[in-house]
DNA sequence: CCATGATTGCAATTATATTGCAAATGCAAT
DNA sequence: ATTGCATTTGCAATATAATTGCAATCATGG
């Protein structure tokens, strides 16, 4: 430990660059492994934020860009949800999400119940890779608050954000 | 018809305002409207565009809070999907979307068999009112290109986005 | 160690969304 | 119909997020 260099997650780094004929950068190593680390879906000023405390002088749009490349490699995704700000995660395998429609908080969802899901067939003309299932609903806190509020609690409180 | 008001739609409106104590105004009327009659999942802009054929006086930003308050009311929703650009829908009946990682391109999808996705308990925390699954992969256009150009076709082709 | 193409950082630019405030509007009560 | 009043609208300014061109730098193969 203390470089934060050379783990586990590092080596993967290697062979995913040389796969896909990318030169391994500092940059390209830290950003990964920024993103691998977090269990949330940080937003590209989070993920920044988090690799300058070891690289102070990586740019954003380094991030942006590095974020995008390998996104279009599936080596990480971009987050389906309604905000208007980017989100991603390093979680490929298949998962699914719980938005709150109150506060926008998004966890991740593990059911191996909901791997059963039938694909469409041909006539959507999609080749289907893969899904997800985004259950909307209220999170403990909100769904608590709105019961203290009252059921007919209005267009009352707006404005918290959570997203994790 | 010619004015375009008065419609069965229209009717839809007086009722949702009324319900929800909101005064009905042309604006509300005319954006709620266009976005009825659209299939695709607009932007706000696009929305706008449609309603100044109409209304060649209506603000950008009126567009916007129209939108965020039918939102906050459920009438209406926003679309959750990996682009960076609020999109909306109006359609609050369950459906699916099909995503095309290639180029953007979003579908709706009907299929009454993926209304048995067993919702998850109580662990989660979280009240759930409903859920759409996302469906990623290639679409019919984009698929073709990816096989005329070969299997290790790479970060070549990049840019459209349909997203419609 | 060098050559070469790809990546990075920077500054500028574009795109998207939000806010404060005065004027205009919808609606309920006269 | 007219009035009173809370709400909404339009505008201009501002904030936030993302993209681009280009020179300097770096990773990799020989």
């Amino acid at each position: 430990m203390g470089k934060g260099e050379g783990t586990i997650l590092g080596a993967g780094i290697e062979k995913i660059c040389r796969e896909h004929a990318l030169p391994l950068t500092a940059q390209r190593r830290a950003v990964l492994e920024a993103l691998w680390v977090r269990l949330t879906h940080p937003t590209v000023d989070e993920i920044w934020e988090d690799v300058r405390r070891t690289m102070p002088d990586i740019s954003r749009t380094t991030v942006y860009r590095i974020l995008e490349t390998f996104t279009d490699l599936r080596v990480i995704r971009k987050v389906p949800h309604p905000g208007t700000v980017a989100r991603y995660e390093s979680r490929t395998s298949r998962h699914h999400h719980l938005l709150c429609l109150q506060c926008g908080r998004m966890e991740d969802l593990d059911d191996a119940a909901l791997d059963k899901v039938a694909l469409p067939g041909k006539e959507t003309g999609f080749q289907i890779e893969d899904y997800s299932i985004q259950f909307r609903g209220l999170c403990s806190r909100c769904a608590r608050s709105r019961q203290a509020a009252g059921p007919r609690a209005r267009a009352a409180g707006k404005k918290s954000h959570a997203h994790k």
